[in-house]
RNA sequence: GGUCUGGUAGUUCAGCUUGGUUAGAAUACAUGCCUGUCACGCAUGGGGUCGCGGGUUCGAGUCCCGUCCAGACCGCCA
């Protein structure tokens, strides 16, 4: 036997017990006649002592032996301590130690198994199995596993079933590239990783299984960012016989279900905006509303005074800040700078200084007098700055948006324990992209119309208005789904808009279409990013701590040093023939 | 594919602007002392291909060019 109890379980009321732990050695602090050591395991460190001028010989110099990371089984009594620690579950006692056996040992680990380790990423990723045993990712999967407990126990109680569906799939244009696995058997010919269920969680629907969903792996092979990892986790969801109202409704209380059981949070209902109301306000079609400094248009008030710079842009929007002290000059030549680098790309940013006396100072003075100002900022208070981007409309939204963002989190204008969850919907159901001359779905191209569309489709697709809505909470995409289309005719339609010729859209997706002329039931659904969501629960951006073996910024796992070469043999084997 | 930042002791960093003595600090590690520690304390000690390659120079951690690696961002992510 290993051990009787586990490091973190001991307390006052075991005083006298005999008892046996095992464990990593955490640390040890050497007094000279008296000796600690914190022994750890998932669950908790418990304090061992040992008295070296009441111990054996032989017991001091095996514990002399031991060294940090050693895992090592004790045993001995549980005393109450002379001086306690008010800061550890099992501060109260300490183990006295008689017998201790040495099970592995550990070289000098590369950084420190502590909260403030002294390691950094790369290497924290090298040894992740280390990093694992600190408290930060070993409290983060715990999190993980409560969220994914209580959203399975949800979804089970709503009558949704876990069904599997396959990680060897065919590749589509459409979308993400997606990584592609060789097939042996087949020479020549490639699976993809699915970049989600989507087809096959629509034929499930078709196969009447009515409610179903997945806790599932998906695949992108594009680059990475601090919330993107190319194998990430959704779950997964679709429905049948639901309209949009409906799937919000079951899933918006998921949400609030999954807050209050794993954070304690009550979450407020959360409001809907459109597409349109979040990029005309916020810049972004996911807004983070835990602060207001909402984007406003001037594009009308702004113009004919003879300035040409804004009387020749297409669209001019402001957003004013409400601050203390006014910005000096140098803070906003610095947020000039900022928006003009080419991350973002504005041409300039006017400013207009809102004085303690009601005056206005600007850089566009020349052109704007008292009353012009006013009518472009309308509402003020007094030592707050407005400014104002010009442009064409999107990239002005998009540019003042992110200088909303940049603003905010300077100013610490954000509540960080604030959530603020939000539906965005109304999507435009295709985007024309001016570099390939031709329409994109925004959201994929099973995602239906509105009805009320349906009609408009051929003559004026950039007019259509999808059945479709996102999850966003604090500024962050955490899940997104729609009404599907169930009808083949109309699912062609839009594969012959998105510039699929017939052959093209049979061959790639075929048995979907075979399969709505069996019977589809109207459906929809929607996935979140797990990843995701734990992190922003927890006040997070990154999702990399969420995740037990990740990838770094360039895909590679430096742990198992992967992806790697494979050898001649295996190429063979598939036909492959590298360049 | 692009922009930016970084790479110096096991680790995290300073030093580079303005080239010049033996490259420092903290922490980790080792040894010794310490009977109530829990970020223990004190003393001593070991520890360096300054990412790699080239160039400028009497002389390069420091300046220049290239390259590799890491991170943030843009593009990309139905």
């Amino acid at each position: 036997m290993y051990r009787s109890h586990n490091c973190g379980e001991l307390r006052i009321e075991h005083v006298g017990q005999d008892v046996k732990l095992s464990g990593w050695i955490h640390k040890i602090r050497d007094k000279g006649s008296l000796l600690w050591i914190d022994l750890r395991d998932r669950y908790g460190i418990t304090q061992i002592i040992i008295d070296i001028n009441e111990s054996s010989k032989d017991l001091v110099n095996q514990v002399k032996k031991i060294g940090r990371e050693y895992v090592v089984s004790v045993k001995g009594i549980v005393k109450e301590r002379q001086s306690k620690n008010p800061n550890i579950k099992t501060g109260d006692i300490e183990i006295s130690l008689s017998e201790v056996e040495i099970l592995n040992e550990s070289k000098i680990p590369p950084f420190t198994i502590d909260d403030n380790t002294d390691g950094g990423d790369e290497l924290r990723m090298k040894y992740r199995y280390l990093d694992l045993r600190r408290n930060l990712i070993k409290n983060n999967l715990i999190f993980r596993n409560n969220v994914t407990l209580e959203i399975r126990k949800y979804l089970n109680e709503s009558g949704f079933i876990d069904v599997e569906t396959p990680y060897l799939i065919k590749s589509t244009p459409e979308g993400a590239r997606d990584f592609v696995v060789p097939s042996r058997i087949n020479k020549g010919e490639f699976y993809a990783l699915p970049q989600s269920p989507q087809t096959f969680k629509q034929l499930l629907m078709v196969g009447g299984m009515d409610k179903y969903y997945q806790i599932v792996k998906c695949f992108r092979d594009e680059d990475l960012r601090s919330d993107r990892q190319p194998e990430f986790t959704q779950i997964d969801c679709e429905m049948s016989f639901v309209e949009q109202d409906d799937v919000l409704m079951l899933f918006e209380n998921l949400v609030k279900n999954t807050f209050k059981k794993c954070i304690g949070v009550e979450l407020d209902n959360f409001p809907k905006i459109s597409y349109w109301e979040a990029i005309e306000n916020y810049g972004s079609d996911k807004p983070d509303t835990r602060f207001e400094m909402k984007i406003f248009d001037c594009s009308e008030s702004s113009k004919g005074k003879g300035f040409k710079i804004l009387d020749d842009s297409e669209y001019v929007c402001g957003i004013t800040v409400n601050t203390t002290e006014p910005f000096t000059r140098k803070q906003i030549d610095q947020y000039t700078d900022w928006v003009k680098q080419p991350q973002i790309g504005a041409k300039g940013l006017i400013w207009i200084k809102h004085n303690s006396d009601g005056s206005f100072k600007s850089s566009i003075d020349k052109f704007y007098n008292h009353d012009d100002l006013l009518s472009i900022v309308g509402d003020f208070s007094k030592d707050s700055t407005t400014f104002l981007i010009y442009g064409s409309k999107m990239k002005s939204l998009n540019q003042l948006g992110q200088l909303r963002l940049k603003i905010a989190d300077d100013l610490g204008m954000i509540d960080e324990k604030k959530f603020c969850p939000l539906w965005v919907n109304d999507f435009p159901l295709f985007e024309f992209d001016e570099d390939e001359n031709k329409y994109h779905s925004i959201h994929h191209p099973f995602t239906s119309p509105k009805d009320k569309n349906i009609n408009t489709i051929e003559k004026e697709p950039s007019g259509v208005v999808a059945d479709a809505y996102d999850l966003v909470i604090n500024g962050n995409e955490i899940g997104g789904g729609s009404i599907r289309i169930h009808n083949r005719d109309l699912q062609n339609q839009i594969f012959s808009i998105l510039g699929f010729n017939e052959k093209e859209a049979k061959d790639q997706f075929g048995f979907l279409m075979n399969a709505f002329e069996y019977g589809a039931p109207p459906h929809g659904g929607i996935a979140f990013g797990l990843d995701r969501l734990v992190a922003v629960m927890n006040g997070d951006n990154s999702i990399r701590d969420y995740i037990a073996f990740p990838k770094n910024n360039s895909g590679r796992d430096l742990m198992i040093d992967s992806p790697s070469l494979i050898d001649k043999n295996q190429l063979d084997e598939l036909n492959i023939k590298l360049k």
